[in-house]
DNA sequence: TTGACAAATTAAACATTGTTCAATATATTT
DNA sequence: AAATATATTGAACAATGTTTAATTTGTCAA
């Protein structure tokens, strides 16, 4: 049965032009210009046609937030190589940084946005585990540094979740207020990411 | 000019009607319930009307956004009496988190919204004072911790926007997530706050 | 190849949105 | 009381997400 299985294809590759059209709106032309009929048109299919990939608008965003997931479990990995816990810690927060301040746009979609978290939060089919698999990953790398002589005897779960907060709030704030920055005395992204992972690493013993 | 007074009073009193209506339709219809002709129908005026008193949907929300950084700042002082300086910046930290969860429509439109945000970083007129008190009063408690023996000779910007990175990314993990949490096995706020602030405490020396 | 069936595509329509504007009503000043 | 300024309205506009009937396209059996 050849047909069906290209035809699987073929929906799957329409899925991912839709997808592909609607981030490169949300990149060249912000949230706002993200709509049914801009992706139609760059993809120069009638509005309509959408529907047949996708049921809503908000299930567009929420593939995105799917892709972003899988884009930032991959960035985990190339660091999990480390050998020392607190090394690897550290190395996974800079790339969970880096992640988010390079593809914004993503991250926005993955944890800022209403659109596509209200979709988890809804619908029971919908699930959690593309950020679970992440956030797993951070509690057993802090569970050996903890192994390791670190955290003291601290709840994991604290501890993990506080980290999340730390990277999760650095670069929230810097999507968001991007450029309403230059009023606090932080020009420079960059040196403010190694400030403040060094007064972490001061910190986190 | 008695009547110009009133005038200008009653003005600022039903700009005050049109955000109390706005925000009562955020908390109990959600977001999607701000529209202009759902403010118009609460407060018994034509949608039109609404343009008299607010240049434009996102000017009601950057209002709004005003108002949130009013409580927080009261909020803020309220713990200012204490003397430790360790104690004191840990129930900055406490407060901070106590107002965003105990308002997350005000944090929402304040912090994690683009509506009001968009606002601050185009215009010039607009600025981010209200932001910056706020800000400049953790400044002074770390630079005082600092000079009790804390945070070793670490830059007192750093030290600042990572504090601030932890609060903001526990609030908004918190009122983006709240719903999906169960998955991540922290169903209590309460209690997650507390275990946080605890590990927090124990980090921050 | 033809006819029947399934699926994809389209354009038009619908309700709702933010916003504008001419007309009207109300209030203030002269 | 007349003139002027301000506030209010309801209708209009363009754009949005979504639905649907009609049409085209593709697939399979006879």
């Amino acid at each position: 049965m050849g047909i069906q299985e290209r035809k699987v294809r073929e929906k799957a590759e329409m899925r991912k032009i839709i997808l592909t059209a609607a981030m490169e709106l949300f990149i060249n032309e912000g949230y706002n210009g993200v709509s049914i009929r801009n992706i139609a048109k760059k993809i120069e299919y009638s509005p309509g046609s959408i529907y047949t990939y996708f049921e809503d608008k908000d299930s567009i965003f929420y593939a995105l937030h799917v892709e972003g997931f899988d884009i930032l479990y991959q960035k985990q990995l190339s660091s999990q190589g480390i050998n020392d816990p607190r090394e690897r810690l550290l190395a996974q927060g800079r790339a969970y940084i880096e992640f988010a301040l390079g593809n914004q746009e993503y991250y926005d979609i993955m944890f800022i946005l209403r659109e596509s978290i209200e979709l988890i939060c809804k619908e029971e089919e919908r699930d959690w585990t593309h950020g679970q698999r992440s956030y797993d990953l951070l509690k057993r790398n802090v569970a050996e540094c903890q192994a390791a002589g670190m955290f003291n005897d601290q709840d994991i779960e604290s501890v993990a979740f506080l980290l999340w907060s730390v990277v999760h709030g650095i670069a929230s704030i810097i999507i968001r207020r991007g450029s309403a920055m230059k009023n606090l005395n932080v020009s420079d992204n960059q040196k403010l990411i190694e400030n403040t992972l060094k007064v972490l690493g001061e910190i986190i013993k």
